[in-house]
DNA sequence: CTGCTAATGCAAAAGCTTCTCATCTCCACC
DNA sequence: GGTGGAGATGAGAAGCTTTTGCATTAGCAG
């Protein structure tokens, strides 16, 4: 399917700004890009295309289910394709560097403590924070 | 211990804002607050101390380990005194209720998530987002 | 009590994100 | 293929939270 197709699938119009957007993320599937990585992308592609768009955009692409937004710490958004799959993060505070994980004993509990008290859970965010291995030999 | 010994043993002055907002913060044992709620709880208790010492103060009392930071979503940082025990957060979208939880077998799973991965851990925060019984049963 | 250092208040500024509005672009329809 | 109109965009202003610079004040060791 052409990303033309999957943006009208996903209601929105096909414009040149949403396909250059969608393009970025593609060819960056294994970073979790910034608004600004993202607009950064954009200018070395010579497209004149606003940051304020890249903003709105991206909120689009989330709520059409195309991305994922998560809040590492820092206070701002990233974003990465949403390839259906769910998967939590594990980041390292010394060199940012992210690693992805699925637990399905988590995910079971997090269904059951929701359960347990009535609550019909709608999202999920699991993030851990440590040293990786590679700044650990740095250490010494 | 008294709040002054208790500001002395983590190697703090006990200045009059450090107490205030110590004291704040324990009127308020049942809430998440925000930097803003601590200064407005200043202002009606008539004390003249600025935002940005609200700040500084609540960055000191994390790096202290008298308080835990968290994120909840929305762009900003939320604080409550930090009582040894570790524990998670169910939040609800709709009203805005934080229902708190601790389950040791995620504890654990994310230990050895983190083992596997070779990460030594330093933090990590749990969120499920979703709909509390009471919003539910406004809904219909 | 005194003096030095750390802490504070205020205002300015930073950093991320959203909004306003005039202009431009898609695209359904002819 | 041409066109009208709704929706999208770019640029800059503005909004919000948080941090910083700096002159002044206040803890507290001696
Ligand atoms: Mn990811
Ligand atoms: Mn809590
Ligand atoms: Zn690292
Ligand atoms: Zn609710």
């Amino acid at each position: 399917m052409t990303q033309t197709q999957d943006l009208k699938k996903a209601g929105l119009k096909a414009t040149v700004p949403r396909l250059k957007i969608l393009e970025i993320l593609e060819n960056n599937r294994d970073q979790h890009m910034r608004a600004e990585d993202v607009y950064k992308a954009l200018l070395e592609s010579n497209e004149d295309i606003g940051l304020a768009t890249v903003y709105r955009v991206l909120t689009q692409f989330e709520a059409a289910g195309l991305v994922a937004r998560h809040h590492f710490e820092g206070g701002y958004s990233v974003f990465e394709l949403d390839h259906g799959v769910h998967h939590d993060h594990m980041l390292c505070t010394s060199c940012g560097s992210v690693e992805e994980f699925v637990d399905e004993t988590i995910e079971e509990r997090q269904r059951v403590i929701a359960a347990n008290a009535g609550y019909r859970i709608t999202d999920h965010s699991l993030y851990i924070y440590g040293i990786c291995p590679a700044c650990q030999a740095q250490e010494k």
